[in-house]
DNA sequence: TGCCATTTTCTTTTT
DNA sequence: GAAAATGGCA
């Protein structure tokens, strides 16, 4: 899929259009280098010329780069962009998430990291329930030590390097963490599972007690490029500085010098996972340990005016850690940062409705307009009043295709047959579709298995009576399957199991199941286009490169040397070669490494919703953060101690850094939480915006309306009440509507031409339906119908394909 | 064993 | 307010 453009000028300025410190970070010499990239810097744009120039000026070859990124997105987006800029077949480069080349590295390697070339990947919720079977077998009680807070503990503790015998135990009560961290790993192992964690660890350590290996590899990679560095873990730096060969781990006997150097690009005020092990101290670490001598702001800004980027700088600048930089724009002012208050969620959602309506109007794109809020449980009211509304918008964030219930299911049967041994599978499998196995039946196979410490899988011919003929008998289905599976192709191994387990049987008689049935056919699709992405198969050589990855001949460019040609991948002493994984476990790993994106529908223009942490790293014409209350954004468990405060405000200079041309800023006095109505003052943020940047949009004589005299919420007040319009003022919407938490009513106009009431018609998704009423005209038009199957729906006939049933 | 009712929890999240 | 997890009962 990243397939290279083939016509390409050598010469024709990849260093073109760079401003003075892109270009000097972009041409940096071969050593470590730290690049303080702000917001909207053009960062990925460095970060990939940089390979292009490294590449074209025949420094290093493709295989001696490494290149680091945290998510499968900003990993594809780099392949995409040099793929753009160079001839290049960057399929077998070190590119991808740390995670996924950890993966990788293990994958090559499993004999020497002691696990089975199979092994499988748990995600999150495998973890948990993994940790949970644990607690089942060995007694432990969930209440004392909360399953969820263990998980925390095992992913904390490998973040740090350390395994159950370091970690330091000071209290009863670690001491036992620690015992069941332990038992934990002996499961694991056992299985031939592995964490994200674990991943992370494991190649940590394989590095770490492998001489030839550590050092044919920090011969190889002699460019390591890393991006989001405020965002690496304590092990991702260890696992860094291990592949660089600096520290302790380097040369033993002299003889070696390791060359990779470490080009490290991160913004500390973007740092905003410290949540989740995220290190900002490692950028200065890192400038320490690794006697980094060149370190280059980006500060000119390319995305936002300036009244955008002044309130970004101003915010920020409350922040006491800070390694300090300033962005700027040549940009004029721009638009005025809008500032509106609600008098309720409810009105604050319908004042955007209104506003995006507006600005659709003035021709933006709707996937252009991004609403930002704090927590997911803000979405809801938005949702709603977007679809009554029958605006398009899409959702980012949730529950992702490889993660659904009847996915995994599935995959569960997929990971039995790659691998027996996975207990957390024959667990999710055994007893779904439900076939009469239950907690006493595979108590007792847990029993046994424990006793002799094999696997379930293994234990079930030692069962006896009604429980062993039951199970045995689902063991048998999988042997059978895995007889069939022989010699299929991937997607058909994948309707096999679909089939054989029942799991498309029990969805498709399920009423509700519709959308079920729907993503297992969409993971026969996924098996079978997945071939052509990954294509395990192997390399050919392409370029004369000597065991250190040079490149043997001049430059490319004089030599006329083809770059498009598939990367080789050199061989580490231990790498089995010929070896492949079978396509099945390839994509089993793919499964769990990449979740998949949440929604299936793409290309439609849709108003983008997602939380601020989820928006990182993209930019949008019109941004809307909402929600901007103490409590909710500072979030109110953040609020309390200093460093958790800094982060959310770092959250914010992410969230005001979306925009490009106009933001928006809005907070509501009250707000529905837990079912509950909150009364909330306007975020402490705003104090620390100017002013002057600022311009608010709310009426003067909104207010509560009588209904609530609550609390100590009050209007704003100040200088920037001087902007304040009455209703249908300079801005052309009539925001008084929004002051009582009524919805705007709708005005009634013709009725939609095509259909009427009592007519019968039918919908893709909710089948057949007879349509109760209708409302509005154009682009507005809703019709309320009635469907048997789903119940009674409000459908936006611009958006809804609805096609009339005689 | 499995279904239904009650209780509980509720930031952010990629891999 | 809603989803998930637990617990009791048929």
């Amino acid at each position: 899929m990243f397939t290279a453009i083939t016509q390409q000028s050598p010469d024709a300025g990849l260093l073109h259009n760079l401003n003075p410190e892109q270009l000097a970070a972009v041409t940096l010499p071969a050593e470590h280098a730290l690049i303080l990239a702000g917001a909207g810097s053009g960062k990925t744009r460095v970060l990939t010329t940089r390979i292009a120039w490294l590449l074209q000026t025949g420094q290093v070859s493709p295989g001696g780069i490494m290149a680091v990124t945290f998510t499968n997105k900003a990993a594809k987006e780099m392949m995409t962009r040099l793929a753009a800029m160079l001839p290049l077949n960057v399929r077998g480069m070190w590119i991808g998430t740390f995670h996924g080349l950890c993966n990788r590295l293990l994958r090559a390697h499993y004999k020497l990291a002691n696990l089975p070339q199979t092994f499988q990947i748990l995600d999150t919720q495998d973890q948990l329930s993994s940790i949970k079977r644990l607690y089942k077998q060995f007694g432990i009680d969930d209440e004392r030590y909360p399953a969820k807070q263990m998980q925390w503990f095992i992913g904390g503790c490998k973040e740090d390097g350390l395994r159950p015998a370091q970690v330091v135990v000071k209290d009863p009560e670690t001491r036992k963490k620690v015992e069941i961290y332990q038992l934990y790993e002996e499961q694991c192992q056992r299985e031939g599972v592995v964490d994200f964690g674990e991943l992370m660890l494991r190649s940590y350590e394989l590095l770490r007690d492998n001489d030839p290996i550590r050092e044919h590899y920090q011969r190889r990679f002699r460019h390591i490029l890393i991006d989001e560095f405020q965002d690496t873990n304590k092990l991702q730096y260890a696992w860094i500085k291990m592949l660089a060969g600096t520290g302790a781990h380097s040369s033993v006997d002299g003889a070696f010098q390791p060359t990779g150097c470490v080009l490290a690009v991160g913004d500390d005020d973007q740092s905003i996972y410290a949540f989740r092990g995220a290190r900002v101290g490692n950028m200065t670490d890192f400038v320490r340990e690794f006697g980094v001598k060149h370190q280059i702001k980006l500060e000119e800004n390319y995305r936002s005016g300036s009244n955008i980027l002044d309130s970004a700088n101003a915010l920020i600048s409350n922040n006491s850690k800070r390694l300090g930089k300033n962005l700027r724009t040549a940009q004029g002012p721009g638009e005025p940062v809008r500032v509106f208050e609600a008098t309720s969620d409810f009105a604050e959602a319908n004042w955007m409705v209104d506003e995006m309506k507006q600005l659709v109007r003035e021709g933006h794109e709707r996937k252009e307009i991004a609403v930002l809020y704090r927590s997911n449980a803000q979405s809801r009211v938005i949702e709603t009043a977007l679809f009554n509304a029958g605006m398009p918008y899409k959702v980012y964030g949730g529950l992702r295709f490889f993660e659904r219930a009847e996915i995994k299911n599935a995959l569960a049967y997929l990971r039995l047959l790659e691998n027996p041994r996975d207990d957390t599978s024959f667990m999710r499998a055994v007893n779904f579709p439900p076939r009469g196995i239950g907690a006493r039946s595979l108590e007792l196979l847990q029993d046994a298995a424990r006793a002799t410490g094999c696997a379930l899988s293994d234990a079930v011919s030692g069962l006896s009576g009604k429980a062993g003929a039951n199970i045995g008998a689902f063991l048998a289905g999988i042997e059978v399957l895995n007889e069939q599976r022989q010699g299929k192709k991937l997607k058909e191994i994948v309707e096999l199991v679909l089939k054989h387990s029942g799991l498309r049987a029990h969805y498709e008689a399920d009423r509700e199941g519709a959308d079920r049935v729907e993503n297992l056919d969409e993971l026969v699709n996924a098996a079978e286009s997945f071939v052509s992405i990954e294509g395990f198969g192997r390399d050919v050589v392409a370029l004369p490169v000597d065991e250190l990855g040079n490149v043997l001949t001049q430059s490319p460019a004089s030599q006329g040397l083809d770059l498009n040609q598939p990367v080789q991948d050199i061989p580490a002493p231990d790498l089995e070669t010929g070896e492949t994984l079978s396509p099945l476990a390839a994509f089993l790993t793919h499964a769990a490494l990449e979740a998949g994106d949440n929604q299936a529908q793409a290309g439609q223009d849709a108003i983008q919703l997602m939380t601020v942490h989820a928006s990182k790293g993209l930019e949008f014409d019109c941004v809307f953060i909402t929600g901007m209350e103490e409590g909710l954004f500072p979030h109110e468990n953040s609020m309390t101690d200093r460093d958790s405060l800094e982060e959310e405000r770092r959250l914010m200079y992410v969230a005001i850094t979306r925009a490009r041309k106009r933001l928006y800023l809005s907070h509501s006095q009250t707000r529905m939480l837990h079912g509950q109505t909150r009364y909330n003052l306007k975020s402490r943020f705003f104090e620390e915006l100017p002013e002057e940047a600022l311009k608010w949009i709310t009426p003067k004589h909104q207010g509560f309306g009588g209904g609530f005299g609550s609390a100590g919420v009050t209007s704003n007040s100040g200088a920037t009440h001087a902007y304040h319009t009455s209703a249908r003022g300079q801005f052309g919407t009539d925001y008084s509507k929004y002051t009582t938490a009524a919805a705007p009513v709708p005005v009634q106009k013709t009725p939609p031409g095509g259909l009427q009431v009592k007519q019968k018609v039918f919908h893709a998704k909710f089948g057949e339906g007879t349509v109760l009423s209708l409302e509005g005209s154009g682009d507005d038009a809703r019709a309320q119908i009635n469907f048997p199957r789903h119940g009674v729906k409000w459908l936006a006939l611009s958006v809804a394909k609805l096609t009339p049933v005689p």
